[in-house]
RNA sequence: GUGGAUGUAGCGCAGUUGGUUAGAGCGCCAGUUUGUGGCACUGGAGGUCGUGAGUUCGAGUCUCAUCUUCCACCCCA
């Protein structure tokens, strides 16, 4: 008979079991954290309607997409977990209690070429805080916050999060007479860090921006020095802009909070070239890298939006997020070998059966349980040193065994794997 | 969507200017050891060389096509 190849579509991540393991503790790592902080759990479905989840997108987003029809339903995968999200909230808006605060760790969709480290299919780990009406700037700080403990508690070697405000950006493209072309200028400085300084005012010039504003721009770009330091050239722009002045506030704003907060300074800075891709930031953006690892790029990102779900109802709702892509930071690390996958087994121990007393077995198995271990059972009709040899491959630090002998005078021979000791104990 | 590579055992690989029956390592299975794993030794299973066509007396090796996967660009996490 013709056997199928067993393959896994290129872009989707597979893992072993010792990998899945570590990718799991991740993942509890990152959740716990976020509840810490209040964050409510939510899961929606991965498919969608077609019409709800495509509402707002638009362009290299929708290319992306994975569309698909069964019967007469046009249906979608969702891309992000954005906007099932302001589905979510517009829909159930009467039964929420607002702020809204809510954490979502789930699989997201995206039909582009794969390449290394790039996946059609990865985990976003989201927190997002949903206003109604309005939502205080204290959130923005928080949320660095959580992006702290979460990453202490990773403990991926030192890391800062960089911050910025799209206000101070926009508001300056404004005062120089470029709004029409802000969103591009943007996307041309956010990628100063990858191709350098040159090639950003190449682009600038090919986009038609003039000189003059150019050196400004950069200017403006490359002002350094301490947080307060920059807040300061910043006030000295002498820049009146009515946006430039909001968005340097609630910089401001949020850098106070970031303190109470107890963020260690070393752990944060404003970073004026953030400007972030998608366009629906209005406020607070942030990116956070590992410092001796900024090649991998920005590993947690998110930001302040207007307006949530303007494109399902009319209820203001404005909102702040932050979304660590956990499958592709989870194969970087891997990469750097910054993480090691070491641990093959979830059992504690495994018993080993040598009687027919099955009974006596589980009972022993529940005891251990009981007190909180993981306990496996070896059923099969194997050479005790087969089952030895199972229980070393897969790592289990302990071992019982269970024979007749042990049945007969009530106990058990337990066996540390890793030195080799072993002693008989009452059951 | 554009450009460049790749494919030999479960895995990572070797295979000379085309020449008998395609190799070693790791892993796997069994035994040395019928109540003790790791180490060692011995033995074993496992490949239509990605697929199809062509050149040739002869193709893993040369040619063409095709599929697969990977890398870069675009965009993004």
């Amino acid at each position: 008979m013709n056997k199928t190849e067993p393959r896994t579509l290129p872009g989707f991540m597979e893992l072993l079991p010792q990998e899945q393991i570590l990718f799991n503790q991740i993942k509890d790592t990152i959740k716990n954290n976020y509840e810490k902080f209040g964050f409510l759990p939510l899961d929606t479905p991965i498919i969608e309607d077609s019409n709800v989840l495509l509402a707002k997108a638009g362009g290299e987003t929708e290319k992306q997409i994975y569309r698909f029809t069964k019967g007469d339903n046009d249906l979608s995968l969702r891309f992000d977990l954005t906007v099932p999200l302001a589905k979510y909230v517009a829909k159930n808006y009467g039964e929420l209690s607002f702020p809204f605060r809510r954490y979502q760790i789930g699989k997201v969709y995206r039909g582009e070429r794969a390449q290394r480290g790039r996946y059609r299919e990865f985990y976003q780990c989201d927190i997002d805080i949903i206003g109604d009406g309005e939502l205080s700037i204290i959130n923005d700080a928080e949320l660095t916050n959580v992006i702290y403990h979460t990453f202490s508690e990773l403990d991926f070697g030192k890391f800062t999060i960089c911050i910025n405000n799209r206000k101070i950006l926009n508001g300056l493209f404004e005062s120089l007479g470029q709004k029409e072309n802000a969103g591009e200028i943007l996307r041309i400085i956010d990628k100063i860090e990858k191709i350098g300084k040159e090639e950003v005012i190449k682009e600038l010039e090919e986009l038609g921006v003039e000189k003059e504003n150019i050196e400004k721009i950069i200017n403006f770009i490359e002002i350094d020095g301490t947080t307060d330091e920059k807040l300061l050239k910043l006030n000295e722009l002498g820049i009146t802009n009515e946006v430039f002045v909001k968005g340097l506030q609630e910089l401001k704003e949020v850098v106070k909070y970031i303190r109470y907060f107890n963020v260690p300074e070393e752990n944060f800075k404003i970073d004026l070239t953030i400007a972030r891709g998608l366009d629906y930031y209005t406020g607070t953006v942030y990116e956070t890298f590992l410092d001796e690892y900024k090649s991998l790029g920005s590993i947690c990102s998110g930001g302040r939006y207007e307006n949530l779900a303007e494109y399902y109802t009319d209820k203001k709702l404005p909102g702040v997020g932050i979304s660590i892509g956990l499958t592709r930071l989870f194969y970087q690390l891997n990469e750097i070998k910054l993480i090691e996958a070491k641990k093959k087994s979830i059992a504690d121990i495994l018993i080993i059966s040598m009687t027919d007393n099955f009974e006596y077995v589980a009972k022993v198995a529940d005891k251990f349980r009981n007190e909180g271990k993981n306990v496996q059972i070896y059923y099969e009709d194997k050479k005790i040193k087969a089952q030895f040899k199972y229980a070393d491959k897969l790592q289990i630090p302990y071992t019982i065994v269970i024979g007749d002998d042990e049945v007969n005078s009530g106990t058990y021979t337990i066996k540390n794997m890793v030195t080799g000791e072993q002693m008989q104990e009452k059951s």
